[in-house]
DNA sequence: CCAAAATGAGTAGTAATACTATATAAGGTA
DNA sequence: TACCTTATATAGTATTACTACTCATTTTGG
């Protein structure tokens, strides 16, 4: 229960990627798989069977609000908004990926600065 | 099959943590516990279910090699060194964690510069 | 014009792994 | 004595990313 949100953290980043891409604007699950390829130059290639799941996962939280719109006459895509729950969900989770990818880093000794400390104790 | 370390790094980075820690020096599980929580001031408190099967996990990879090790009359430990097979991953993983950590805070707007460059989208 | 690819959403089932809870034991300390 | 720390280990649960599939429409290319 306590740090249920760094537990989480710990097994990916997709529902925060999620979130912080609808909080720029709303949009849909397909759009979301093609922008996260885009914006990583392919490193975070998330699929259907992911996403999918994922977006609902967030609705049923109340992370987000969606809603069927029409493309054309025959088809329509499932648009998603942000709530004001699921803006200061994604702050927090902002603030987490931070702290873990800073406290990893540092351990590693990734760490901008402090880099060739003294790795000689093998 | 193809990105299977990706997909496990998404998931945690406790494997490689573990191995970074006994690629520094043959310690044992209670002591990892403790170190990790140390220098991760207190951020990544792995506990004992966590960490002893990933060690097992390890083993079997053939990533570490392990050994009982007496410290009193009636006590062991088991000890961990790191195999060649274990320093070839371990450097692997390495690099992974900073192509995931970077692509993830670029996509979210967190790089090192461009901070706070417009978040009034929503 | 027809085939194939892309768009778009979704489900079922599997694998991996971090957690809690528990067990076992020895050693040190109030 | 009773309790805390050290030290390892297992069983069972929950979460989640994956593959593989289904279904349907729209666009593109030979």
């Amino acid at each position: 229960m306590k740090r249920q949100y760094v537990e989480q953290l710990k097994k990916g980043i997709t529902e925060t990627a999620l979130l912080y891409l609808i909080n720029e604007v709303q949009t849909y699950g397909y759009n979301i798989i093609k922008e996260l390829e885009k914006r990583t130059t392919g490193y975070l290639k998330l699929k259907g069977g992911t996403i999918y799941p994922a977006l609902q996962r967030l609705e049923v939280k109340g992370l987000v609000e969606s809603w069927r719109q029409r493309t054309t006459e025959r088809r329509s895509r499932r648009y998603y908004k942000i709530t004001d729950k699921g803006r200061q969900f994604l702050a927090k989770r902002l603030t987490e990926w931070q702290d873990f990818s800073q406290a990893v880093s540092t351990l590693m000794g990734i760490g901008d600065s402090a880099r060739a400390a003294s790795t000689d104790t093998a």
